[in-house]
DNA sequence: CTAGGGTTAG
């Protein structure tokens, strides 16, 4: 129960439960809290948790660990850790690990990896698919390919979550071509791709300008593969479409979409229509991103840009009453230099909705 | 109760 109201996010509910418990030295039940005050963003109530736990097993130190990394701590992750092996009387596992080495991606620490990696291959389950995966991610997250690829070539065997670690690995190092040729490689093993390959194989698309097979891919992932398009790959494709100029294209998927796309596609196609100086779907996908937050100058801003670089200065005009109208906040732009020891601060002008002027 | 893979604009 403790747990079921902790990962609905209910932590007040899941504490009152607690509380109630018969058994108080039930190490699951503590657990239970730390990791929900993690996942609910509070470090510090799950290290209040932790410290006062009577009895601690391994599992309660990962959801320390995992916890950290979550909420963007690694240095103190892997400060548990350290203390972790050193005097905990528990042996890490395959979680222990993943939770350090994406602790080491986040800090982009490879020295700290490496070092990692050498340890851990002395551990008896240093060879299953979890371990042989956290390394290619980390290895990849941290600069070195070709670290990743050696630990891919190791592993024995290979599912979709390890291919999927090394595709992503290639198309953030902007080599999509060696990431499609991965892909291929992987279907030709008998591996199937889920939806999270498409999104790295839409990525990679994205970066080597294939914008035809990324069509292609998008296409068969739902008639060869059923697997249905999520928000995500419509991201992708509109970001593919319209850096091949395809304006026309990206707004009717956009249109098509059976549900709302992500503000940033919006995003996407303003930026795009600025470069391919396209006033109509401007004004469509400013009006989108306008009406979820009315508050916010970007979009404003960038129309006006838009409308000024075509001398519409009507249009200019017209946006900038509409900003008026909707009492847009300009957040203020800071900065500060320091001269002899002092700190000066300047602040941008704050008020008053000049479209020209701000950016 | 913990734990391996994910993207894009400016």
């Amino acid at each position: 129960m403790v747990s079921g109201f902790a990962s609905a996010g209910h932590m007040g509910m899941a504490e009152e439960c607690f509380r109630d418990a018969p058994e108080k030295e039930d190490a699951v039940l503590w657990t239970a809290m730390v990791s929900g005050y993690m996942d609910a963003g509070n470090v510090d109530k799950a290290m209040e948790f932790f410290q006062a736990m009577p009895v601690r097993n391994l599992v309660s130190w990962n959801a320390v660990l995992a916890g950290y990394v979550k909420n963007s701590r690694a240095e103190d992750a892997l400060r548990v850790f350290k203390t972790l092996v050193r005097d905990a009387n528990v042996r890490p596992n395959e979680s222990t690990l993943s939770s350090v080495l994406l602790g080491c991606s986040n800090l982009s620490a490879l020295g700290l990896g490496r070092q990692i990696h050498q340890w851990c291959v002395k551990l008896p389950f240093s060879r299953r698919v979890t371990v042989g995966t956290s390394l290619v991610s980390m290895y990849c997250k941290c600069g070195d390919l070709e670290g990743a690829c050696k630990r891919f070539s190791e592993m024995r065997t290979r599912d979709v979550v390890a291919w999927n670690a090394m595709i992503s690995g290639y198309a953030q190092h902007g080599d999509g071509r060696e990431a499609i040729r991965m892909f291929e490689k992987m279907k030709h093993k008998g591996v199937e791709p889920n939806c999270i390959t498409f999104v790295a194989v839409l990525t990679a698309c994205i970066h080597t300008g294939l914008c035809d097979f990324g069509i292609q891919c998008f296409e068969s992932m739902q008639e060869a593969y059923g697997i249905e398009p999520r928000v995500d790959h419509y991201s992708c494709m509109v970001d593919l479409l319209c850096r091949a100029g395809l304006l026309e294209r990206s707004v009717n998927l956009i249109r098509s979409m059976p549900f709302e796309p992500h503000p940033s596609a919006y995003g996407t196609l303003l930026a795009a229509c600025r470069v391919y100086k396209n006033l109509e779907f401007a004004e469509f996908a400013a009006g989108k991103l306008i009406e979820q937050n009315p508050q916010s100058a970007g979009a404003y801003v960038q129309l006006a840009n838009i409308y000024a670089a075509a001398n519409q200065w009507a249009n200019v005009s017209r946006v900038r009453r509409w900003m008026k109208d909707n009492a847009v906040v300009k957040t203020p732009g800071y900065s500060w230099v320091e001269i002899k020891g002092v700190i000066h601060e300047f602040r941008g002008e704050s008020e008053g909705a000049n479209a020209n002027e701000a950016q």
